[in-house]
DNA sequence: ATCGTTGGTGAACAAATGTTTACCCTGATT
DNA sequence: AATCAGGGTAAACATTTGTTCACCAACGAT
Protein backbone atom coordinates (compact mmCIF):
# COMPACT_ATOMS: atom_id res chain seq x y z
CA UNK A 1 0.00 0.00 0.00
CA UNK A 2 2.41 2.60 1.02
CA UNK A 3 4.39 3.43 -1.69
CA UNK A 4 5.95 6.24 0.00
CA UNK A 5 7.59 4.51 2.68
CA UNK A 6 8.49 1.97 0.00
CA UNK A 7 10.30 4.88 -2.14
CA UNK A 8 11.82 6.14 1.42
CA UNK A 9 13.41 2.43 1.92
CA UNK A 10 14.39 2.10 -1.78
CA UNK A 11 16.21 5.80 -1.63
CA UNK A 12 18.40 4.91 1.24
CA UNK A 13 19.23 1.54 0.17
CA UNK A 14 20.30 3.02 -3.10
CA UNK A 15 22.29 5.51 -1.59
CA UNK A 16 24.14 3.32 1.08
CA UNK A 17 25.15 0.48 -1.87
CA UNK A 18 24.05 2.84 -5.29
CA UNK A 19 22.48 0.38 -7.28
CA UNK A 20 18.90 -1.28 -6.48
CA UNK A 21 17.78 -3.76 -4.45
CA UNK A 22 17.52 -7.23 -6.17
CA UNK A 23 13.69 -8.19 -5.66
CA UNK A 24 14.65 -10.53 -3.10
CA UNK A 25 16.16 -7.40 -1.46
CA UNK A 26 13.61 -5.62 -1.55
CA UNK A 27 11.32 -8.05 -0.34
CA UNK A 28 13.18 -8.27 2.68
CA UNK A 29 13.59 -4.44 2.91
CA UNK A 30 9.94 -4.35 3.16
CA UNK A 31 9.67 -7.43 5.15
CA UNK A 32 7.70 -9.55 2.17
CA UNK A 33 7.76 -13.02 2.35
CA UNK A 34 7.86 -13.56 -1.06
CA UNK A 35 9.61 -12.09 -4.32
CA UNK A 36 6.64 -11.36 -6.26
CA UNK A 37 5.24 -9.01 -3.88
CA UNK A 38 8.05 -6.88 -4.56
CA UNK A 39 7.53 -7.47 -8.00
CA UNK A 40 4.52 -6.29 -8.26
CA UNK A 41 5.29 -3.04 -6.04
CA UNK A 42 8.20 -2.82 -9.14
CA UNK A 43 5.70 -2.77 -11.20
CA UNK A 44 3.27 0.05 -9.52
CA UNK A 45 6.65 1.93 -8.76
CA UNK A 46 7.03 1.88 -12.74
CA UNK A 47 3.32 2.85 -13.79
CA UNK A 48 3.97 5.67 -11.17
CA UNK A 49 7.19 6.90 -12.72
CA UNK A 50 9.55 6.20 -10.10
CA UNK A 51 11.64 3.89 -11.99
CA UNK A 52 12.17 2.31 -14.93
CA UNK A 53 13.55 -0.52 -16.97
CA UNK A 54 16.61 -0.05 -18.94
CA UNK A 55 16.49 -2.09 -22.14
CA UNK A 56 17.69 -5.30 -20.59
CA UNK A 57 14.59 -5.09 -18.65
CA UNK A 58 16.74 -4.24 -15.62
CA UNK A 59 14.98 -1.57 -12.65
CA UNK A 60 16.83 1.84 -13.00
CA UNK A 61 15.82 4.94 -10.83
CA UNK A 62 13.92 7.24 -12.46
CA UNK A 63 11.88 10.40 -10.56
CA UNK A 64 13.41 8.94 -7.25
CA UNK A 65 15.23 11.66 -6.32
CA UNK A 66 13.47 14.53 -7.60
CA UNK A 67 9.67 14.68 -7.37
CA UNK A 68 9.26 18.05 -6.72
CA UNK A 69 6.12 19.87 -7.82
CA UNK A 70 7.47 22.98 -9.40
CA UNK A 71 4.49 26.31 -7.82
CA UNK A 72 4.38 29.49 -9.19
CA UNK A 73 6.58 32.92 -8.61
CA UNK A 74 6.50 34.02 -5.01
CA UNK A 75 5.04 37.30 -5.83
CA UNK A 76 1.54 37.22 -6.32
CA UNK A 77 -1.17 35.14 -4.47
CA UNK A 78 0.87 32.16 -3.67
CA UNK A 79 1.11 29.04 -3.30
CA UNK A 80 -1.01 26.13 -1.18
CA UNK A 81 1.41 23.81 -2.32
CA UNK A 82 -0.75 22.55 -4.84
CA UNK A 83 -1.26 18.74 -6.37
CA UNK A 84 1.77 17.46 -7.24
CA UNK A 85 1.85 17.86 -11.32
CA UNK A 86 3.94 14.76 -12.56
CA UNK A 87 4.50 17.15 -15.89
CA UNK A 88 6.03 19.35 -13.53
CA UNK A 89 8.46 17.21 -11.52
CA UNK A 90 12.01 17.66 -12.08
CA UNK A 91 14.94 16.02 -12.22
CA UNK A 92 18.02 18.74 -11.63
CA UNK A 93 20.57 16.38 -13.30
CA UNK A 94 18.89 16.22 -16.18
CA UNK A 95 17.92 20.18 -15.49
CA UNK A 96 21.21 21.78 -15.16
CA UNK A 97 23.50 19.47 -17.10
CA UNK A 98 22.93 19.25 -21.14
CA UNK A 99 26.13 17.84 -21.80
CA UNK A 100 27.68 15.54 -19.07
CA UNK A 101 30.95 14.59 -20.49
CA UNK A 102 31.75 18.46 -20.43
CA UNK A 103 30.70 19.53 -16.86
CA UNK A 104 32.63 19.49 -13.78
CA UNK A 105 32.06 21.27 -10.65
CA UNK A 106 33.56 24.07 -9.51
CA UNK A 107 33.56 25.37 -6.23
CA UNK A 108 33.87 28.80 -5.60
CA UNK A 109 36.32 30.62 -3.53
CA UNK A 110 36.77 34.37 -3.15
CA UNK A 111 34.12 37.28 -3.87
CA UNK A 112 34.90 38.68 -7.63
CA UNK A 113 31.98 37.66 -8.75
CA UNK A 114 29.36 38.64 -5.84
CA UNK A 115 27.94 41.36 -7.97
CA UNK A 116 26.72 38.77 -10.21
CA UNK A 117 25.34 36.59 -6.80
CA UNK A 118 28.10 34.03 -6.89
CA UNK A 119 29.19 33.93 -3.58
CA UNK A 120 32.27 32.19 -1.66
CA UNK A 121 31.18 28.38 -0.87
CA UNK A 122 28.90 28.15 -3.87
CA UNK A 123 29.05 24.99 -6.14
CA UNK A 124 29.24 26.23 -10.25
CA UNK A 125 28.71 24.43 -13.12
CA UNK A 126 31.30 24.86 -16.35
CA UNK A 127 30.71 23.33 -19.61
CA UNK A 128 33.96 23.58 -21.38
CA UNK A 129 33.08 22.60 -24.84
CA UNK A 130 29.96 25.54 -24.89
CA UNK A 131 30.68 28.58 -27.14
CA UNK A 132 31.80 31.62 -25.33
CA UNK A 133 29.51 34.56 -25.94
CA UNK A 134 29.87 38.26 -24.35
CA UNK A 135 28.53 38.83 -20.78
CA UNK A 136 29.47 34.81 -20.30
CA UNK A 137 31.06 34.06 -17.15
CA UNK A 138 33.94 32.43 -17.84
CA UNK A 139 36.49 30.48 -15.94
CA UNK A 140 39.66 31.39 -17.69
CA UNK A 141 43.43 31.23 -17.16
CA UNK A 142 45.18 34.47 -17.60
CA UNK A 143 48.74 34.65 -17.85
CA UNK A 144 49.23 31.62 -15.39
CA UNK A 145 46.22 32.43 -13.12
CA UNK A 146 43.24 31.35 -13.03
CA UNK A 147 40.05 32.96 -12.22
CA UNK A 148 36.15 33.75 -13.19
CA UNK A 149 35.31 36.73 -14.71
CA UNK A 150 32.41 38.41 -17.54
CA UNK A 151 33.86 38.00 -20.49
CA UNK A 152 33.73 40.93 -23.36
CA UNK A 153 35.03 40.19 -26.26
CA UNK A 154 35.38 43.88 -28.85
CA UNK A 155 37.08 44.16 -31.79
CA UNK A 156 39.50 41.25 -30.94
CA UNK A 157 40.29 42.33 -27.69
CA UNK A 158 39.06 40.68 -24.70
CA UNK A 159 38.32 42.35 -21.48
CA UNK A 160 37.42 39.75 -18.73
CA UNK A 161 35.40 41.88 -15.80
CA UNK A 162 35.05 41.01 -12.45
CA UNK A 163 31.60 41.31 -10.67
CA UNK A 164 33.23 43.85 -7.84
CA UNK A 165 34.37 46.95 -7.73
CA UNK A 166 37.17 46.23 -5.66
CA UNK A 167 38.88 44.00 -8.27
CA UNK A 168 40.74 45.37 -11.76
CA UNK A 169 39.52 44.32 -14.96
CA UNK A 170 42.40 42.61 -16.75
CA UNK A 171 43.00 42.70 -20.24
CA UNK A 172 45.11 39.30 -21.04
CA UNK A 173 48.49 40.01 -22.71
CA UNK A 174 49.78 36.45 -23.77
CA UNK A 175 48.30 33.86 -22.46
CA UNK A 176 44.79 33.25 -22.35
CA UNK A 177 43.30 30.12 -22.11
CA UNK A 178 39.20 29.60 -21.40
CA UNK A 179 38.44 26.54 -19.12
CA UNK A 180 34.75 26.92 -19.86
CA UNK A 181 31.31 28.71 -19.44
CA UNK A 182 29.47 28.97 -16.21
CA UNK A 183 26.48 27.88 -16.97
CA UNK A 184 24.65 27.45 -13.02
CA UNK A 185 25.42 28.34 -10.03
CA UNK A 186 23.91 26.72 -7.08
CA UNK A 187 23.97 27.66 -3.26
CA UNK A 188 23.16 25.07 -0.90
CA UNK A 189 22.23 26.64 2.44
CA UNK A 190 22.46 24.65 6.09
CA UNK B 1 45.90 -2.85 -19.34
CA UNK B 2 44.17 -0.26 -20.83
CA UNK B 3 42.07 0.52 -17.42
CA UNK B 4 41.83 4.21 -18.52
CA UNK B 5 39.37 3.51 -21.53
CA UNK B 6 37.71 0.76 -19.37
CA UNK B 7 37.08 3.39 -16.77
CA UNK B 8 35.86 5.37 -19.22
CA UNK B 9 33.60 3.30 -20.97
CA UNK B 10 32.54 1.71 -17.75
CA UNK B 11 31.63 5.60 -16.66
CA UNK B 12 29.47 6.41 -19.88
CA UNK B 13 27.98 3.18 -18.84
CA UNK B 14 26.50 4.40 -15.36
CA UNK B 15 25.70 7.82 -16.33
CA UNK B 16 23.01 6.23 -18.69
CA UNK B 17 22.09 3.06 -16.99
CA UNK B 18 22.55 4.53 -13.75
CA UNK B 19 23.83 0.81 -13.11
CA UNK B 20 27.25 -0.67 -13.27
CA UNK B 21 27.36 -3.47 -15.86
CA UNK B 22 27.33 -7.25 -15.45
CA UNK B 23 30.09 -9.52 -16.68
CA UNK B 24 28.62 -10.43 -19.41
CA UNK B 25 27.93 -6.50 -20.37
CA UNK B 26 31.34 -5.30 -19.31
CA UNK B 27 32.71 -8.37 -21.45
CA UNK B 28 31.01 -6.74 -24.03
CA UNK B 29 31.70 -3.09 -23.26
CA UNK B 30 35.32 -3.89 -23.88
CA UNK B 31 34.91 -6.31 -26.82
CA UNK B 32 35.88 -9.01 -24.56
CA UNK B 33 35.05 -12.35 -26.00
CA UNK B 34 35.37 -14.04 -22.47
CA UNK B 35 33.15 -13.13 -19.59
CA UNK B 36 36.49 -13.63 -17.08
CA UNK B 37 38.19 -11.11 -19.22
CA UNK B 38 35.54 -8.92 -17.64
CA UNK B 39 35.59 -10.56 -14.38
CA UNK B 40 39.85 -9.83 -14.17
CA UNK B 41 39.55 -6.33 -15.21
CA UNK B 42 36.71 -5.79 -12.75
CA UNK B 43 39.79 -7.34 -9.93
CA UNK B 44 41.85 -4.93 -11.17
CA UNK B 45 39.79 -2.16 -10.85
CA UNK B 46 38.74 -3.39 -7.50
CA UNK B 47 42.41 -3.47 -6.54
CA UNK B 48 43.26 -0.15 -7.87
CA UNK B 49 40.36 1.33 -6.06
CA UNK B 50 37.88 2.26 -8.48
CA UNK B 51 35.40 -0.30 -7.80
CA UNK B 52 34.41 -2.08 -4.46
CA UNK B 53 32.24 -4.87 -3.79
CA UNK B 54 29.47 -4.89 -1.07
CA UNK B 55 28.56 -6.92 1.50
CA UNK B 56 26.85 -9.54 -1.01
CA UNK B 57 29.44 -9.30 -3.35
CA UNK B 58 28.27 -7.06 -6.17
CA UNK B 59 30.19 -4.96 -7.61
CA UNK B 60 29.92 -0.77 -6.59
CA UNK B 61 31.49 2.01 -7.84
CA UNK B 62 33.45 3.57 -5.61
CA UNK B 63 36.68 5.92 -6.82
CA UNK B 64 35.17 5.85 -10.11
CA UNK B 65 34.08 9.48 -10.02
CA UNK B 66 36.40 10.90 -8.08
CA UNK B 67 38.54 13.87 -8.23
CA UNK B 68 40.76 13.27 -11.58
CA UNK B 69 43.77 14.78 -12.25
CA UNK B 70 42.58 17.09 -14.70
CA UNK B 71 45.34 18.86 -16.33
CA UNK B 72 45.41 22.66 -15.65
CA UNK B 73 42.56 23.70 -13.45
CA UNK B 74 43.40 22.05 -10.63
CA UNK B 75 46.99 23.74 -10.69
CA UNK B 76 47.02 27.19 -9.70
CA UNK B 77 45.63 29.00 -7.21
CA UNK B 78 42.61 30.88 -7.39
CA UNK B 79 38.73 29.57 -8.14
CA UNK B 80 39.36 26.19 -7.00
CA UNK B 81 39.23 24.23 -4.27
CA UNK B 82 38.50 20.60 -5.72
CA UNK B 83 37.58 19.73 -8.99
CA UNK B 84 35.30 16.28 -9.82
CA UNK B 85 34.24 14.70 -12.51
CA UNK B 86 30.49 15.35 -12.83
CA UNK B 87 28.50 12.02 -13.10
CA UNK B 88 24.57 11.04 -11.69
CA UNK B 89 26.61 9.59 -8.61
CA UNK B 90 26.45 13.30 -7.20
CA UNK B 91 23.25 13.63 -8.34
CA UNK B 92 22.38 17.05 -7.46
CA UNK B 93 18.38 15.97 -6.37
CA UNK B 94 20.23 13.82 -3.83
CA UNK B 95 22.70 16.37 -2.99
CA UNK B 96 19.71 19.69 -2.83
CA UNK B 97 16.93 17.79 -1.38
CA UNK B 98 17.18 15.58 1.62
CA UNK B 99 13.45 16.05 2.36
CA UNK B 100 11.63 15.01 -1.13
CA UNK B 101 8.60 15.10 0.77
CA UNK B 102 8.54 18.75 2.10
CA UNK B 103 10.50 20.02 -0.34
CA UNK B 104 8.65 22.60 -3.34
CA UNK B 105 10.64 24.79 -5.93
CA UNK B 106 9.95 28.40 -6.31
CA UNK B 107 10.77 31.04 -8.88
CA UNK B 108 12.17 34.21 -7.84
CA UNK B 109 10.47 37.61 -9.36
CA UNK B 110 12.01 40.85 -7.69
CA UNK B 111 14.97 41.86 -6.32
CA UNK B 112 14.14 42.24 -2.49
CA UNK B 113 17.04 39.36 -1.83
CA UNK B 114 19.55 40.38 -4.12
CA UNK B 115 22.17 41.39 -1.69
CA UNK B 116 21.97 37.90 -0.40
CA UNK B 117 22.40 36.86 -3.82
CA UNK B 118 19.24 35.82 -5.13
CA UNK B 119 18.20 37.22 -8.24
CA UNK B 120 14.88 37.96 -10.40
CA UNK B 121 14.27 34.71 -12.52
CA UNK B 122 16.68 32.50 -9.79
CA UNK B 123 14.75 28.87 -8.43
CA UNK B 124 14.71 28.69 -4.82
CA UNK B 125 14.30 25.51 -3.20
CA UNK B 126 11.86 25.44 -0.32
CA UNK B 127 11.78 23.25 2.88
CA UNK B 128 8.66 23.27 4.34
CA UNK B 129 9.36 21.29 7.68
CA UNK B 130 12.95 22.39 8.66
CA UNK B 131 13.03 24.71 11.74
CA UNK B 132 13.40 28.17 11.15
CA UNK B 133 16.19 29.71 13.11
CA UNK B 134 17.48 33.32 12.61
CA UNK B 135 19.15 34.41 9.51
CA UNK B 136 17.28 31.62 7.19
CA UNK B 137 15.49 32.95 4.38
CA UNK B 138 11.98 32.14 4.70
CA UNK B 139 9.18 32.33 2.63
CA UNK B 140 6.30 33.87 4.70
CA UNK B 141 3.08 35.58 4.29
CA UNK B 142 3.22 38.67 5.90
CA UNK B 143 -0.82 40.28 6.45
CA UNK B 144 -1.74 38.48 3.29
CA UNK B 145 1.42 39.62 0.70
CA UNK B 146 3.78 36.68 -0.05
CA UNK B 147 7.56 37.06 0.61
CA UNK B 148 11.40 36.04 0.85
CA UNK B 149 12.99 37.69 3.42
CA UNK B 150 15.70 37.04 5.88
CA UNK B 151 14.21 35.88 8.85
CA UNK B 152 15.21 37.39 12.95
CA UNK B 153 13.23 36.86 16.02
CA UNK B 154 14.50 38.97 18.78
CA UNK B 155 12.58 38.98 21.90
CA UNK B 156 9.61 37.25 21.10
CA UNK B 157 9.38 39.83 17.93
CA UNK B 158 9.71 38.79 14.50
CA UNK B 159 11.59 41.25 11.63
CA UNK B 160 11.54 40.21 8.16
CA UNK B 161 14.28 41.69 6.70
CA UNK B 162 14.85 42.17 2.89
CA UNK B 163 18.21 42.02 1.60
CA UNK B 164 17.95 45.43 -0.60
CA UNK B 165 18.33 48.81 0.94
CA UNK B 166 15.63 49.31 -1.43
CA UNK B 167 13.39 48.31 0.60
CA UNK B 168 12.13 48.07 4.43
CA UNK B 169 12.39 45.69 7.33
CA UNK B 170 9.01 44.38 8.21
CA UNK B 171 7.09 43.99 11.26
CA UNK B 172 4.35 41.86 11.05
CA UNK B 173 1.61 42.99 12.89
CA UNK B 174 -0.99 40.68 12.15
CA UNK B 175 -0.77 37.34 10.62
CA UNK B 176 3.35 35.26 9.73
CA UNK B 177 2.60 32.18 8.02
CA UNK B 178 6.19 30.61 7.29
CA UNK B 179 5.85 28.63 4.28
CA UNK B 180 8.69 27.38 4.42
CA UNK B 181 13.03 27.36 4.83
CA UNK B 182 15.12 28.58 1.61
CA UNK B 183 17.39 25.77 1.52
CA UNK B 184 18.83 26.54 -1.28
CA UNK B 185 19.37 28.55 -4.81
CA UNK B 186 19.82 27.53 -7.92
CA UNK B 187 20.54 29.73 -11.00
CA UNK B 188 21.20 28.64 -14.93
CA UNK B 189 22.43 30.77 -17.62
CA UNK B 190 21.15 30.39 -21.36
C1' DA C 1 66.66 -19.55 -24.92
C1' DT C 2 63.69 -19.63 -21.14
C1' DC C 3 60.84 -18.25 -17.56
C1' DG C 4 57.17 -15.79 -15.31
C1' DT C 5 53.76 -12.37 -15.77
C1' DT C 6 49.99 -10.18 -18.00
C1' DG C 7 45.74 -10.37 -20.46
C1' DG C 8 43.06 -12.92 -22.82
C1' DT C 9 39.77 -17.46 -24.39
C1' DG C 10 36.51 -21.19 -23.31
C1' DA C 11 33.91 -24.21 -20.73
C1' DA C 12 31.59 -25.46 -16.66
C1' DC C 13 28.45 -24.85 -12.71
C1' DA C 14 26.09 -23.54 -8.42
C1' DA C 15 23.48 -19.85 -6.92
C1' DA C 16 20.72 -15.96 -7.63
C1' DT C 17 17.60 -13.41 -10.44
C1' DG C 18 13.45 -12.05 -12.97
C1' DT C 19 9.16 -13.58 -14.12
C1' DT C 20 4.95 -16.37 -14.41
C1' DT C 21 1.14 -18.83 -12.57
C1' DA C 22 -1.98 -20.07 -9.03
C1' DC C 23 -3.93 -19.23 -4.69
C1' DC C 24 -5.46 -16.49 -0.47
C1' DC C 25 -7.17 -12.92 2.61
C1' DT C 26 -9.35 -8.58 3.62
C1' DG C 27 -11.95 -4.51 2.95
C1' DA C 28 -14.85 -1.98 -0.07
C1' DT C 29 -18.75 -2.01 -3.75
C1' DT C 30 -22.59 -3.42 -5.37
C1' DA D 1 -25.00 -11.93 0.01
C1' DA D 2 -22.07 -11.90 -3.61
C1' DT D 3 -18.33 -9.97 -6.01
C1' DC D 4 -14.18 -7.67 -6.88
C1' DA D 5 -9.64 -5.52 -6.64
C1' DG D 6 -5.50 -4.81 -4.04
C1' DG D 7 -1.81 -6.71 -1.83
C1' DG D 8 0.14 -10.37 -0.22
C1' DT D 9 2.09 -15.77 -0.12
C1' DA D 10 4.05 -19.89 -2.38
C1' DA D 11 6.08 -22.53 -5.72
C1' DA D 12 8.14 -23.31 -10.01
C1' DC D 13 11.51 -22.42 -13.74
C1' DA D 14 14.35 -20.72 -17.54
C1' DT D 15 18.04 -17.47 -17.78
C1' DT D 16 21.54 -14.91 -16.14
C1' DT D 17 25.14 -14.08 -13.08
C1' DG D 18 29.34 -14.55 -10.53
C1' DT D 19 33.08 -17.40 -10.12
C1' DT D 20 36.41 -21.05 -10.84
C1' DC D 21 39.52 -23.94 -13.48
C1' DA D 22 42.38 -25.05 -17.30
C1' DC D 23 44.70 -23.35 -21.13
C1' DC D 24 47.16 -20.17 -24.35
C1' DA D 25 49.71 -16.36 -26.67
C1' DA D 26 52.59 -12.33 -26.28
C1' DC D 27 56.17 -10.09 -24.12
C1' DG D 28 59.91 -8.29 -20.90
C1' DA D 29 63.29 -9.61 -17.86
C1' DT D 30 66.54 -12.82 -16.61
Amino acid sequence: MNTTIALKKIRTFFRKQKRLPTYQELADLMDFASKNAAFKLAQKLISTGYLERDEKGKLIPKRLFAPLPHSGIVAAGFPTVAEEELSDLVSFDEYLVNNPDSTFILNVSGDSMIDAGIHDGDIVLIDRTQPVKNGDIVVASVDGEWTMKYYHKINGAVTLVPANKKYQKIHPKETLEIAGVVISVIRKYH
